[in-house]
DNA sequence: ACGTCGATCTCGAAC
DNA sequence: GTTCGAGGTCGACGT
């Protein structure tokens, strides 16, 4: 870290950093210049610039929630001192974009070697999912109608969501929240399994989750199962405008 | 500045830097939850955290353009130190929404004063390029009298120029500063369809922007729309000697 | 690779 | 206040 360093010294020290690929932060008086998509000009000030490790550059003035200027990940780097002033020039490809900040006087400049392995959740839980996939079974695949939640058979648990698709066979939804591995596959088989015998006509059993893991590819082939992703995000996001209705209303028969 | 601070001498540091609305800067491990128009929680790991003097609070990995958390500018903000841990929570009430950030540990934590009046400008944006097409008609036709600027359509919004042509037919011009696409065609035509239906006359469309995507042509062509290819250098040009020039000297009428 | 669509969109202007 | 449209939109997903 460096406090009101000369810019000289500043230069090395900025350019170490982004060869390190740590996260850089300078605070200090500059200009910034953007050319690409469309072009601006920003005069003199004291701004927080903010340079990540994969090259991600944001320029934050003292107000507003978006940056004033930036420049997505994987900008080059192009660091200089010239004439007392210090230039950092990020630039990208395509499409071919460039922003130029010159700093006159730099407060402080850090270079941050984050340890950041913590996980990012938007926060939907399995029942949240289920609850998102009945108010939309479209999500699933079109054309299809609810008959139950839970159905239980007696002897292998209960699915998730039973239902009926556009041709009439029976479906059988089995939900994860977290990616599908074999075990599910089995799962929803011995659901399947114990259905076919009951109900003298044809039955799918589709798994519902963000992911597939490689390793339940073949099981899922092999049984004849089928697949379908489905995001929590998108879940999150239908259900927000449904967050006190009940379910029982969506069921044709119950 | 503080260094490693202890949290409880840092929970003084940032109540103050707050109350004085000056821009914050953290770095530390922490954790951050939100909860409001979505929800989600974010585990432990090390951060840069910004609070601007108007109340917008960005949480930033050290990945992505994007921060990971944030809130708005305006938020209201409790700061405490309980169980070791220094937490600041931003609260905004419309919509209410509320996001937690806890630290564990603070590498940094500083306090800045910005001084910022710089001006800040984009070059040749949408409105400019209207300015420029306004002064210069012949750059979308030769012979186009220009009638108004934004001529209100109760029902389909507005169109950005209204003209006649040489032969006495009204046109309507749409202006994209950036490549048209099938959005941009179908916009025009709303506007085709409505102003048809009240001026008893042929009307013509033209879109006007820098190019045409792929996409639109075969639209533009069904719906009998014409385009005009202007490039944001030459608008840059013609504006440039009329930095200062009042618009509605340029109208035959209204 | 490109097109389409959602976003804790944000931001500003018009009504 | 609300609504509407633009954005250097950004990003993810489907083709």
């Amino acid at each position: 870290m460096l406090s009101s360093p000369e810019l000289q010294k500043c230069r090395d020290f900025v350019s170490s950093a982004l060869k390190q690929k740590r996260v850089l932060l300078v605070a200090g008086n500059c200009t910034v210049t953007y050319e690409g998509r469309a072009s601006s000009k920003l005069d003199w000030g004291e701004r927080v610039i903010l340079v990540k490790s994969d090259g991600a550059v944001l320029v934050h003035r003292k107000f507003g929630h978006k940056p004033v200027n930036w420049q997505p990940p994987n900008a080059q780097f192009h660091v200089s001192f010239e004439e007392g002033q210090l230039t950092i020039l990020a630039v990208r490809q395509k499409p071919p974009e460039s922003i130029k900040i010159v700093f006159r006087e730099v407060a402080v400049a850090m270079s941050l070697n984050l340890l950041d392995e913590g996980e990012f959740a938007m926060h939907v839980t399995e029942e949240q999912m289920k609850r998102a996939l009945l108010f939309e079974p479209s999500m699933i695949e079109p054309g299809l109608k609810l008959i139950a939640e839970e159905h239980h058979l007696a002897d292998a648990g209960f699915t998730d969501i039973y239902a009926e698709d556009g041709e009439g066979r029976l479906v059988v939804v089995e939900i994860k929240r977290v990616p599908a591995g074999k075990d599910a596959v089995l799962q929803l088989n011995r659901y399947i399994e114990t259905l076919k015998k009951r109900v003298n006509r044809p039955v799918r059993g589709i798994l519902a989750a963000p992911k597939l893991k490689a390793g339940a590819v073949e099981p899922l082939a092999k049984l004849g199962l089928e697949f379908k992703a489905v995001s929590l995000e998108k879940c999150f996001q239908v259900l927000k405008p449904h967050t006190g209705t009940r379910l029982t209303e969506f069921f044709n028969s119950s």
